[in-house]
DNA sequence: CAATTAATCAAACGATTGATTAATTCATGT
DNA sequence: ACATGAATTAATCAATCGTTTGATTAATTG
């Protein structure tokens, strides 16, 4: 087979990157076989070397993307933050966004968390666009213009970042477990996390006005 | 060469175990080959087989290993838990445990986050056993008989956790970063975690006497 | 239209993997 | 003293790994 009727680079890179993701994602770098990535995206072995380099190379070509997309995520977190008027709907917007992030990237979250694993740290390169957006936008909450937190409050918005982690990984169950909604939909999840978030952080139950 | 003057199986047969655990700890199980863990246990590739049947076998060995020694150290914290009397020295004494944790059994808490990343939940034969002690002590602080922390607790509780991970994964530069201790010794760091599991659970800072 | 480039694949490469085999040495019981 | 079994190794195996090569075909250019 030569080059066939409809041949796009740009689209077969960008498919072998997506199904690279997926795959790094959930079994890891060296679990992950180039024949795999090759199988999954429906291209030749050669394409994966014709187009990063090396597997090393599309590795780290995932990895930057789902740094990306982190950095989008966080700012966007930000932005719809700092729409809010009240410490109430900050706060809950705060919640909802981040429990969105955890079911919509899934992958990227999890990708970055392995890479996490293995490097011991964020990559210092990326520490402010992935974080400062999210932190800068919690300063709000209790009119520090600093952009950091108060004292009190690192640990909270900690538990924030650890359940969007815990959410990533599959671990509904357990979430369920911790939030003891076990039988109820994520709607409820949802509710029981916000509520929790209020009182502990704010000192006061959420307005039950809808 | 054949068996040497000092041939001892069961010490053989740890120290291959214990060379392992550190090895998937730091790489993870796929990036870590059998010829190194023979070398970094000083014995030859035959023994991973003929000890552990296959690297599967040693892998599943390490983890089981890895699951006594959290469970180990649940009980023995809810021990010291329960033998505080103040609802401050119980928390003192859960996030100074909890530090210690971090720092002596940083591959343990590395190597079964990896498999918990590979299989998106906690061993469900093992979540008793590693997650009750702890969880049951907790229920001290607040006169709780069913065992369960309070609702308002559960975050709090898992920032704890998430602390003894992150600290685990030799993040300790982004521990300091996030406590606000950057150039302090150790001891400050813990000083200031204590302080605020103070303010934020209980409500009021610990008692200055020593 | 002829020549060149771009996109792709099948096949093969050498290296490395986890695993096995056969041999060797020491200890032990008779 | 000698046979038996446990502990260990060097050498080797087939399979699989990431990568490269050479060829083939569609598009582009002049």
């Amino acid at each position: 087979m030569g080059r066939p009727i409809q041949a796009n680079a740009e689209a077969t890179r960008t498919r072998i990157r997506e199904s690279a993701v997926k795959l790094f994602a959930v079994q890891g770098q060296a679990a992950t076989t180039t024949r795999e990535i090759a199988r999954a995206s429906g291209v030749s072995l050669a394409m994966v070397s014709h187009y990063f380099g090396s597997k090393q190379g599309l590795y780290t070509a995932c990895v930057d993307a789902m740094y990306d997309e982190l950095a989008e995520a966080s700012v966007r977190l930000g932005g719809a933050m700092s729409h809010e008027a009240s410490p109430s709907s900050i706060l809950e917007t705060a919640v909802r966004e981040c429990f969105h992030l955890a079911r919509t990237r899934r992958d990227a979250i999890r990708l970055i968390l392995r890479k996490l694993l293995d490097d011991g740290e964020l990559d210092p390169r990326r520490r402010e666009d992935t974080l400062l957006p999210f932190l800068n936008a919690t300063s709000r909450l209790f009119g520090d213009a600093t952009g950091r937190p108060a004292e009190e409050l690192r640990l909270p918005l900690q538990s924030l970042v650890y359940l969007t982690v815990r959410h990533a990984l599959n671990t509904e169950k357990e979430l369920r477990l911790i939030t003891g909604c076990n039988d109820d939909p994520e709607d409820a999840v949802l509710k029981h996390l916000i509520d929790t978030a209020h009182r502990l952080i704010l000192g006061f139950p959420p307005e039950t006005l809808s």
